[in-house]
DNA sequence: CTGTTAGCGCATTCAT
DNA sequence: ATGAATGCGCTAACAG
């Protein structure tokens, strides 16, 4: 049913091979026949089926992104830094999200045999040595975003530094009494980078002799409903903090909500500093670190192209800059 | 380099036409032989090439989505609804993002060539006749969610219903200055559901026998900002409205960010009301029409599936429903 | 039940 | 410069 490069060789009188050599651009064939085949290209509306090309090529000419809950803001962003250069290449965009441990394995495991895809990215997925293995052996290039492995090139952002800037700004403040709300230590998934940033937020303290009250670590499901719990419950406390710090904007969100709930000004009677700088953050006046999300996917699909074409086997590691960006939820402390 | 089907039936002592049975679960296979060739499969991690099958099959097993500005929100969640029904199907997802009508034209041409997705969601562009008949001709499947089309089948929300609600649910409250903020009439993708929604809200003003002031109708650039800005030239107007209705959640957004600009309580001297029910509208506590989202996603690819295994031709007509969800930013007017 | 073979639609030698 | 032939990896029809 549909048309075929035989079909315009026939009707343009040439072998299925000059039509390829037009199709493709290539400079062996004799302007006059290139005219004429592509007249009848036109003319018969003929598009040269992606599939067979891929089988012929033995390349799938399309790369595959992994993402833990790509519905997640911060996560769209990546996606869009993505598509946004894969959306000019040659390449075709598949999205696996993932929700369960079991899914991210299955699809850890169906791209890692050859004629699936031709590259793949995942996004805050921290693969174990078996499955890089599978990988290697495949021949699929893998680059890393939010996540790393030794021999993969991957795109990280400094969590510890962010953390440890997004502390300092409120001790520069004058606050001593800091809390932190993160995520679970242990998630299904393994994510580090609340465990990071909370790390970065101890660094800082020791530097400035700050002693942690180990009450002041909340950790629960991500999530604005779960944060505004353990916001709840920090300021329940006898000695409450006057500064909170959230691992993820939405956190923050959580805390935000808290405060209101109980008459609490902000920043005034409580700071509260986020990270990551999604959207909402502007609209909000939420202080909070910012990290180049949109940029971390395109450099993403930079280096994964790159390693595509180079049989070069850098493992580059692009390490991408953060900042804080001050608004309206710290200030000062009271007293 | 990949192992293929034939290293799999030379092992095994076997013809390739067993194995490709035993891979396709076809019962005309000896239990012994499907034992032995399965072994060799799994010892050799052998997985067929999905290029080559589809090829065979002339099928792509894939389908493509086609969506405008993937990264707001409600367009996500209809993502993730489209995402959570396609894992557990045989078909891949490929993601198409339109920013530009020129990239529309080009996602619009592309899919319309056979070989290139097995099916076809479009959300929120309304293709033209000519796209239609180029699908039509190429015989690819293809459905309609937040836009229609009389030959496609198309999955629609009640936007003019949602807009009566929405505008009644104001006048109930005792409002008759009310004002709607929305998308401009003439967008580059002829974006409909702000219209239609605004239709909505003159249906309900003129059955309760409310005149609308002109100047109440306020239309700019979608977005959070724009929006503010509007909110802003609306309340700077000499008999401002007691209430406003936002085509979307985002601009509602704005709205209530320009309130809290001029220290204007909301919902006591502003309500505000706004469209979507996405996540944040939850917790900023905003008064909004719902409308199913996910199940949008959802029931497309039901149907899409529906309509690619069948060769039935009828084109469905799903109508969601919508109704509005009370929560703090709208009440009876001061005086 | 099972082996053999002919496509699927294109790219690519290899001759010419 | 161009046509013919071969292969990409798999499915399905056809013999046996």
């Amino acid at each position: 049913m549909p048309v075929t490069i035989y079909d315009v060789a026939k009707e343009a009188g040439v072998g299925v091979g000059t039509v390829s050599r037009v199709l493709n651009n290539n400079p062996r064939v004799s302007n006059e026949t290139r005219q004429r085949v592509s007249q009848v290209i036109e003319r018969l509306n003929f598009h040269p089926s992606p599939i067979a090309q891929r089988l012929s090529l033995r390349k799938t000419l399309s790369i595959g992104v992994l993402a833990v809950y790509f519905t997640r803001p911060s996560v769209v962003e990546r996606l869009r830094g993505i598509e946004s250069v894969i959306a000019d290449s040659e390449y075709d965009l598949m999205v696996y999200n993932v929700e369960t441990p079991s899914r991210r394995d299955e699809c850890f495991r169906s791209t890692a045999s050859a004629n699936r895809v031709d590259g793949l990215i995942v996004i805050s997925l921290a693969p174990a040595d078996e499955d890089v293995g599978r990988w290697a052996s495949a021949g699929v290039p893998v680059v890393l975003v939010d996540t790393s492995h030794p021999t993969l090139p991957c795109i990280i952002v400094d969590d510890i530094g962010g953390g440890y800037s997004a502390t300092e700004h409120l001790i520069k403040l004058g606050h001593t009494n800091i809390a932190f709300i993160g995520d679970p230590i242990h998630t299904a998934f393994n994510f580090h980078s609340s465990r990071d940033r909370f790390e970065g937020m101890c660094r800082a303290l020791k530097d400035h002799n700050i002693a942690f009250n180990p009450e002041y670590h909340q950790s629960g499901e991500h999530g604005r409903e779960p944060a505004r719990l353990l916001a709840h419950r920090l300021l329940d406390l006898d000695d409450p903090p006057t500064a909170i710090f959230a691992a993820s904007d939405t956190q923050a969100f959580g805390v935000l909500q808290a405060a209101k709930e109980r008459g609490i000004q902000v920043p005034d009677e409580l700071s509260v500093i986020g990270y990551d700088d999604v959207e909402m953050a502007e609209f909000l006046n939420l202080t909070t670190v910012h990290q180049p999300l949109f940029d971390s996917g395109l450099r993403s699909v930079d280096m994964l192209l790159q390693s595509i074409d180079n049989t070069d086997p850098s493992p580059a590691r692009q390490q991408l800059p953060v900042h804080v960006v001050e608004r309206s939820t710290t200030a000062r402390p009271l007293n």
